[in-house]
DNA sequence: ACAAAAGTGTTCGCTTTACACCCATGT
DNA sequence: ACATGGGTGTAAAGCGAACACTTTTGT
């Protein structure tokens, strides 16, 4: 095969966090190496007889000191040979959900600092950072639509305000409450709680538990979840 | 980082041919390595300063002598790290799809042989190429329900019946011929050409073609292509 | 009593679905 | 004339979309 193979693996993480009705990209400061000084996605190299899924996580702990609710591979760059400019380097980037009032960011390792950024204001990052972030958000678009995925960017027990105004904020669009509502409510994957949230004025609103078992079971059933009313 | 990263990088492909309505994928035999005399998918190691996509294609050229009509990344397989037992290998699976009528294979370089096999009747394959393959086959189900992407797999100019049957073998289903036309027909991406196919007895067809400009103009404008009777 | 957010039904139109017969050709 | 595959319309049901007022709490 000619000059052995001198391409360098590495692993990226698009972590998303909701709240207070923004979006946010987990992002870290490098401490070390070339992209010294700038914010770029967490991750890093794969070692030697590591899982891609081991190394993310092993990176996302060691970077920011957190554990996601959702993983799921997202894309390989790997075809602009010169997105890191010392080496041929592909990066298999990850989507991840998180839950970001569960965690207090703890820059680690090799990491000077680690901060959630509302993903209307991301900062020019390292390497091809910014378009991986962008296919992410892409993801994160299409998935709300067709996967009850906005569940693990909530608290355990929320409001249905929280899931509506999740919904508008991520997809940038208004809907309708009450079909949207309707509709969640018909899928029946939903579990009422008798716990009752009060914020300043208003009327308290019923919590909502997402019952996962039973989106399970719905799905080998063959049940498809859709959200189209946005 | 301690010892310095030791990783294989490979790329396969699941290409996709249909003929006689039976679905088909490309497999070839090995010449050399451990895999030699195993039926696998087309692929090998990345070289250096060559993109993923590169790759994928000189692959497909040495190994079969094809060119593909469509190509996408599939999934990087990278989680088993025993999946090749030398070394520690990651792998970014491609899916391909094209018109096998367009091409005589002919196994060159590496491949002692290549040959197209019916899905329902693919042998033990090396490496976890038959996990790939499964991940392949669902990806294509999927797409041909919210992508127009059945007419790579079809001659240029195709009757209708020949679009039909490509669904039904491939999602396994029944579907409703009236329906179904009808439906196809509504998008207003299918080109009614004058000419027709006879083939022995029955009716001659009307041969169409598919308007990919239009279809993208159309995706421009918001336009999302789906087929859900089937 | 007023402001703020939660909760709740109905009607209309379009899309999906189910369904069966005639047409053009070859043998 | 019969076998083979191509081509076509209509009615009923279900789903998506549009729409506004009442309830419960805090101030």
């Amino acid at each position: 095969m000619g000059k052995t193979q001198n391409i360098k693996l590495a692993v990226d993480a698009v972590v998303f966090g909701y709240q207070n009705n923004q979006l946010y990209v987990l992002l870290i400061k490098q401490r070390f190496g070339i992209a010294k000084g700038l914010w770029s996605l967490p991750g890093g190299f794969v070692l030697n007889n590591e899982s891609l899924t081991q190394a993310v996580e092993r990176e996302l702990h060691e970077e920011a000191g957190i554990k996601v609710n959702y993983l799921e591979q997202l894309y390989t760059f790997g075809d602009d040979v010169k997105r890191d400019t010392r080496n041929h380097t592909v990066s298999v980037a990850y989507f991840a959900l998180v839950n970001p009032t569960k965690w207090t960011l703890k820059a680690d390792t090799d990491a000077e600092d680690a901060q959630w950024f509302p993903i209307t204001k991301i900062p020019k990052l390292a390497y091809d950072h910014n378009k991986i972030v962008k296919v992410g958000i892409e993801r994160l678009k299409g998935k709300l639509t067709y996967q009850p995925i906005g569940f693990d960017l909530l608290d355990k027990e929320f409001p249905f305000s929280d899931l509506e105004h999740l919904y508008t904020t991520i997809l940038g669009k208004e809907i309708d409450r009450r079909n949207f509502r309707k509709k969640m409510l018909s899928f029946d994957i939903l579990q009422e709680t008798n716990k009752m949230k009060k914020v300043g004025s208003g009327r308290p609103a019923k919590l909502f538990t997402f019952n996962k078992q039973k989106y399970n079971a719905l799905v080998k059933d063959g049940f498809h979840f859709e959200i189209k009313y946005v």
